[in-house]
DNA sequence: TCTCATAATATGTGCATACATAAAAAAAGC
DNA sequence: GCTTTTTTTATGTATGCACATATTATGAGA
């Protein structure tokens, strides 16, 4: 979503504003043709660049659809979409003015559950880095990480001493651009997690699992479990 | 994001795709300024208005980070958004090729707690309507929500029958647009809860809270806590 | 030195125009 | 009737130009 939440009176953030009202008013009923460019252009006076740019912005908001030759129509079901920023964990932490620290539990390579494997799409029996990890704030427990790298991908990791960088941030710095999946959930501390969090056995824990791809090679799956009470906020 | 994932070979999209390159291979070094519209579309032999399109993709992406005058500079920590789509349950639920179902547990207008009127910035005293509902998938259940309306932005709702029609699809139906906040997190289930839920108590629900506005007032506090397990993918 | 007005500058936007492209509609061929 | 080709059309993109706007940089005046 864009920045401007009042209307503004002039160019393109006008008339889609004016398209958002239309919506909104039913003016443009959902699922139907909107007029093409050239008649809004005509009807607000301005070039159709400007209606384009327009209706682009509210095709990206999801209020519209846009094919070439098909036309513009109004979506059906407005879905929302929130956009959340996933937070580099030290910098969360020193943003809030706490002592950021990381302790690393374990660093083996071992080989990895079949189930993930297949996961990643490798070969069974393929060897994967597997770390564990706590972050700390202000000396307390705060996420506890589960990370399965893949050297294959990276194989400059295993040189890589964990206790002086952390994973997360070593990728963020030397694997630049990923796509991946992000999923969120919440589960239950088992009592090994419940030990180093220092919370209740089964405690409820936000959990975000990102599995992230360097081309067409697995790079990363990490769980990271937030302490109890945590909460991710954005706005929609 | 956009939707392209393979770089193009003209177009903005290919000056787009360039400066991620160079932002990925620090040419462009985190923090630093880059060159100008004018100087970048002089070396890619085009418009600037063509330069200006891809720039602003990157910014919108989180890349880069423009100011008049000021230039357009890299972003030093590029964080990673993820757009994740807020489900309707009735959709999400019949999606799966599962019947849906909402089971209303209670209606009162109910003075409403202090603590929520202040976050809704409203008056202490202030009725609002408090909703508890069960959303089932199969019959199961699924989500079990909390919600509180106000009804002086949305009087309407005082008529209607929400045996008939869930809160969330009269909103979406009725109040359109609105903005508003979303908050995830994980939290254990309280004894009732965990009775309506046929779940154990204690057991860790991923919740999703939406606090959303209509001009200045507030409309609805609703939150949404889901059977265990669930999960909520979105590709990054 | 400090304050305030002024100039310089990079991005933001708008317009007229042209051509590209995808997809639907119409026409042609069988 | 059916398939294939052609035309039509709405959106997508590019360009050159002009001017708006927000800031920074500069310089004048006290």
């Amino acid at each position: 979503m864009c920045s401007e939440q009042r209307p503004a009176a002039f160019g393109w953030q006008a008339i889609r504003d004016e398209g958002l009202r239309r919506i909104r008013a039913r003016e443009w009923a959902p699922g139907a043709l909107i007029p093409h460019e050239a008649e809004l252009a005509a009807e607000f006076g301005c070039a159709r660049t400007t209606v384009n740019r327009a209706l682009r912005a509210l095709a990206e908001s999801g209020f519209l659809e846009r094919r070439r030759k098909g036309g513009t129509r109004v979506v059906l079901t407005p879905l929302r979409k929130a956009t959340l920023q996933i937070p580099i964990i030290r910098q969360e932490v020193e943003d809030h003015g706490a002592r950021y620290g990381c302790r690393l539990i374990s660093r083996n390579l071992d080989p990895a559950p079949d189930a993930l494997l297949q996961r990643l799409d490798l070969q069974p029996g393929t060897e994967l880095l597997h770390v564990l990890a706590l972050h700390l704030r202000d000396g307390q427990p705060h996420v506890y990480e589960d990370r399965w790298l893949n050297p294959s991908a990276v194989p400059e990791i295993l040189e890589v001493d964990l206790e002086q960088i952390s994973a997360n941030e070593w990728l963020v710095r030397n694997v630049p651009y990923t796509e991946g999946e992000l999923t969120l959930s919440a589960v239950g501390a088992t009592p090994e997690v419940a030990a180093l969090m220092g919370c209740a056995s089964g405690a409820a824990l936000f959990t975000m699992e990102r599995l992230t791809w360097k081309a067409e090679a697995p790079v990363t799956l990490v769980t990271q479990s937030y302490a109890p009470g945590y909460r991710l906020s954005t706005s929609i």
